[in-house]
DNA sequence: CGGAGAATTGACAAGCATCAATCGAGGTGG
DNA sequence: CCACCTCGATTGATGCTTGTCAATTCTCCG
């Protein structure tokens, strides 16, 4: 039965960090958001706080300045699924309706804009090309999750880890192969879908074989990128 | 640390299962489809057949008049993973922007309407309450996405197949408590992160238990919705 | 310097994947 | 119309990865 040559679907044009990249590339959307200026109000979240609820009415979208938000979905026994992690310069919110389907929360302490949502509403009924990079967007974050699902059902401990360094990796606040990690291991392991210990226990093992070295807590240093990369597998 | 009570937030709102029911509501679509007949062509596809290809240039998007799709991504070494399975009503591609980032094939024989993309372009610039419309279809397959990832990193066997199954059975195609499952073991194994032989094994148990009986290979009687619902647990 | 939260490390158990064989159904050809 | 053939589903046995429980160590701040 149906089955296409893998090799050439399988090419990593999926490499998920887009999201923030775009950013320097569509110089527009800085103008559109010049236009809600007006409308915006700075804000700032100290380290765990929320920003807002899920099932909350999303009367407010938000861009974030500076810091760091991981969006969770909580479960009534408490456990907590980490659905994406947000980086300075990434648009909150935009794409939601009616309510929040996620809860935001502050990684670290966090400066955003917040604009009201009917600003936006306005602005992405007369704007096109606003209306369009928000489709978009919200298109690459589906693309992220629909990557992630491949990574949670298929993929060992080893490959995960080793994909979500090498993911941090390509973003920024690193130079030179160190990687910071702002969350902590349970944002990791939420994130990952495993257990704390586990997540330990694999950077133990890439400590163990020199693939990485542990600076701090949440300063990692790539030493054998090319070993990440051949746990990670391809996709 | 912030803790919001679980209760308040965990209410099944998002029970997943509106993309298809927003269909029947929301009046104003086919119209702007009508608007789009002129540029439609009507296809078919045999079963197992694929109709686009993930890294496929996206140069037409599709509805799915009848039958039953799959969004699949596949892995190098031949796993695959499905994202979604589109029913008849829904539309395919539409949020998709230059490349297919996954491939979708027939479950079943289907007939779909192809449009070319740059008529959706020009619809989605010109009409707003379209492009409206597709933002929220978007929202809502990533909405949906998320809430799959809590289900396949915090969730048992078991816990899936129920969720599944009352998945299937709120949608269309059935009547009284009977499911009609249009996919193979496979597919369902593949979208819920599992082996195939869990699979069968699970609804052995279900059956056992009196839960449900099953008609035929893809025909599923439930008999105790209370008791699927006890083993899915909330969200 | 001390305390609290986070991370690490170890021991153990269990759920589920994997391998393997059999069964069943649907479709085709004689 | 029936037998056969092939693909999918089922059922069983076994092992491994990973979650869970528990104790210790580390790190960050006050």
């Amino acid at each position: 039965m149906l089955q296409s040559v893998p090799g050439t679907l399988a090419k990593n044009h999926a490499s998920a960090s887009h999201a923030s990249t775009s950013w320097a590339k569509d110089a527009y959307v800085p103008v559109a958001l010049e236009l809600l200026a007006g409308s915006g109000t700075r804000i700032t979240v100290k380290r765990g706080q929320e920003i807002f609820a899920e099932g909350a009415s999303a009367e407010t979208c938000y861009r974030l300045v500076d810091g760091s938000v991981r969006l969770v979905k909580l479960m009534a026994d408490g456990r907590r699924q980490v659905c994406e992690f947000v980086k300075a310069g990434d648009l909150l919110g935009f794409e939601t309706d009616e309510e929040h389907y996620f809860s935001a929360e502050a990684v670290r302490d966090c400066t955003l804009i917040r604009y009201p949502r009917r600003a936006v509403e306005t602005l992405l009924a007369d704007d096109k090309a606003f209306a369009r990079h928000v489709r978009q967007i919200t298109a690459r974050g589906l693309q992220d999750a629909y990557q992630r699902m491949v990574l949670l059902c298929h993929k060992s401990a080893q490959e995960r880890i080793a994909w979500f360094l090498l993911e941090m990796a390509d973003g920024a606040e690193n130079e030179g192969g160190s990687i910071f990690l702002p969350m902590t291991r349970t944002d990791i392991a939420n994130y990952l879908g495993m257990a704390i210990e586990t997540v330990s226990r694999v950077l133990g093992q890439f400590k163990q074989n020199g693939a990485i070295e542990q600076k701090s807590l949440n300063r990692i240093q790539v030493m054998d990128r090319d070993a990440l990369e051949a746990v990670r597998g391809e996709v």
